[in-house]
DNA sequence: GCTAAAATATGAAGCGCTTCATATGAAGCG
DNA sequence: CGCTTCATATGAAGCGCTTCATATTTTAGC
């Protein structure tokens, strides 16, 4: 692999010569002829920088780190989708990490492994929701360089959040207009807290409308298997729900087919909500109705604040919550075939 | 952020012990007292070794490289995922490039940035299939550091490769099995090609059945929404096929979603199976027949082969075809519900 | 008590690049 | 013609680490 010093034994000219006109620095002035050798020596050569050096010497490494749960999730899928081509855009790399909910792989391993990589900034999807605020677990130097997305954060860092109660509870506002009265509420297990905003957001929803607590129904995870696991044992479900919300899509999902089995029919003998609002709802047999996550809108603005940041365009805080916005198709029963 | 020397300075030893310690080098005799008071210093400024730096000496980056299609078809989310975790276990980073089979972030893009990332080596998901092997783009030096994925190659490089025709082959021969005359193919234009595998072993099973040729459908990508709009010209289709072989899954269940919005029920009304295997489906609402991919053993086996090469333990070449396999659901109607 | 070997620790070179202060010539000026 | 200017090009230091030949000290062997 040729080197910088390569190039500059082949054109007779010092290295720094080279650097200097392979990097197009605008200050440094050197003559046609010369710079032609130096281009002409590079392309016989087939060099190319090596980025280790360049970042090592630049103390740069012009990449961005996004840290999410899992890639097989459409939700994480789309996101880190979003987030690479903004990244892209911007003139960065993006390194992708998963920490798949694994402790052994678990944010702060991957903050540090990101960190020690050298990125230059990164975005991450916390982890665990901890009602009051996430927590960054960085060293001092590193915050500044963070920003978390999906969540809001306890300690001052940037975030780009989801209002997922607001979202909840629209869904929910929406299911009471529509005439029901008993809700369900699918969710993983641990999520199925009082204090989770999803649930706060229906909560809300229902007493503002003097209605009952919604039945609560425990998922083992947050995969289409699950939701489908759960909704085997709807016929016993009681009191009997006839509108059910849930966590995520995928558990929506999940659910419809294991409703079907059951002899339940969607929205019918059940209304059935979703919240993430991925492209695999639109194409269930009955399309799903669904709180919709502002995916594309909350990569762009996460990059752009890591960026501001990095650039020292700001100093100022950069936090934001958006709104979800309800997306009505068949499956909460408004909306007829 | 601490160094090396910041290190050394603390613990009043040289640079090179500091560093002999913390890496535990086994040749490198150090008494415990010294190594404690290095390690007590390390831990006292927060030490973490810079891994630019580190690369940089080494000559090696610790980490594969992995160039697929875009991570948003659960298709190639699910290998990213598997290749991820075995490239992970075996000691090595990730770094994902996708590339969305735009010219721009093409192949050749991607690899070079790959390669001047320094990536001790990488795995490629081609993204043309050209019929008589996919040729890597790339300098001399770097082969030997490549295994392509999912595709054979022309020029020696390794590969894992999963066998289409046969795959397509055998669902056609099952659907023969249960009667039907009349196939129809549904895939991108662009690959409905004769001398694509994926088509040819469909025609194969029906040119030795004495069978018709398959209807030829095309669709204007691979997405779910693809299929569902080539699906809304079900009924004119001509000569009007019994079963449906798709491209992929996500066309296929796309698909599902436009027959049944014209009326055309599956199986009954017209058989369908798709291609790949994701999780998808499985739930679609009538569980989708399909030609599964062994995506973990493939990825596995990619790794693997990489990683002999990278540490020397072969210089065969290292090449496989793997079989996919027909998984029969209720969606080609073999099964009933 | 002297030498060889083993146990420890060190310094310097080098990985490939950037950057900046400095050198070299050629014009330009009075 | 000696002086400054400007246009070009250079050399050396440094980024943080690894590695290896070498130095120093200790221990063992006889």
């Amino acid at each position: 692999m040729a080197t910088l010093a390569d190039v500059a034994r082949r054109a007779g000219v010092a290295l720094s010569t080279v650097s200097a006109v392979l990097n197009n620095r605008p200050d440094c002035f050197v003559s046609e002829e010369t710079r032609q050798r130096i281009l002409k020596a590079a392309e016989e050569l087939g060099y190319r920088p090596n980025y280790l050096a360049r970042s090592l010497a630049r103390g740069k490494t012009e990449t961005l780190g996004l840290v999410i749960y899992e890639v097989t999730n459409p939700y994480f899928a789309q996101i880190a989708d979003e987030v690479e081509q903004a990244v892209r855009s911007a003139g960065y790399q993006l390194l992708l990490c998963t920490n798949r909910d694994d402790p052994e792989f678990s944010d702060r391993a991957n903050l540090e492994l990101l960190y020690h990589r050298r990125v230059d900034g990164m975005l991450v999807w916390a982890s665990r929701y901890p009602p009051d605020g996430y927590l960054v677990p960085l060293p001092d130097e590193a915050k500044g360089k963070v920003v978390v997305l999906g969540y809001h954060t306890a300690d001052g860092t940037d975030y780009v959040s989801v209002d997922r109660a607001e979202g909840t509870y629209r869904a929910t506002q929406h299911l009471i207009a529509l005439g029901h009265r008993q809700l369900g509420y699918l969710a993983p297990r641990e999520d199925l807290r009082r204090d989770h905003p999803k649930l706060a957001g229906i909560l809300r929803a229902l007493s503002e409308a003097g209605l009952p607590q919604p039945l609560l129904i425990p998922a083992d995870g947050h995969f289409r298997r699950d939701g489908y696991q759960a909704a085997l044992t709807a016929r016993e479900w009681q009191p009997r729900p006839t509108a059910l919300i849930c966590y995520n899509d995928l558990l929506a999902i999940g659910a419809y087919r294991g409703l079907r089995e059951q002899g339940l029919k969607v929205p019918d003998d059940l209304a059935l909500v979703g919240f993430d609002g991925i492209e695999d709802g639109e194409f269930l047999e009955v399309p799903l109705t669904t709180v919709a996550v502002p995916i594309c809108e909350m990569s762009q603005m996460a990059v752009q604040f890591l960026i501001n940041r990095l650039e020292g365009r700001t100093t100022e805080r950069q936090q934001i919550t958006l709104i979800p916005s309800l997306v009505i198709r068949r499956s909460c029963g408004a909306q007829r075939a």
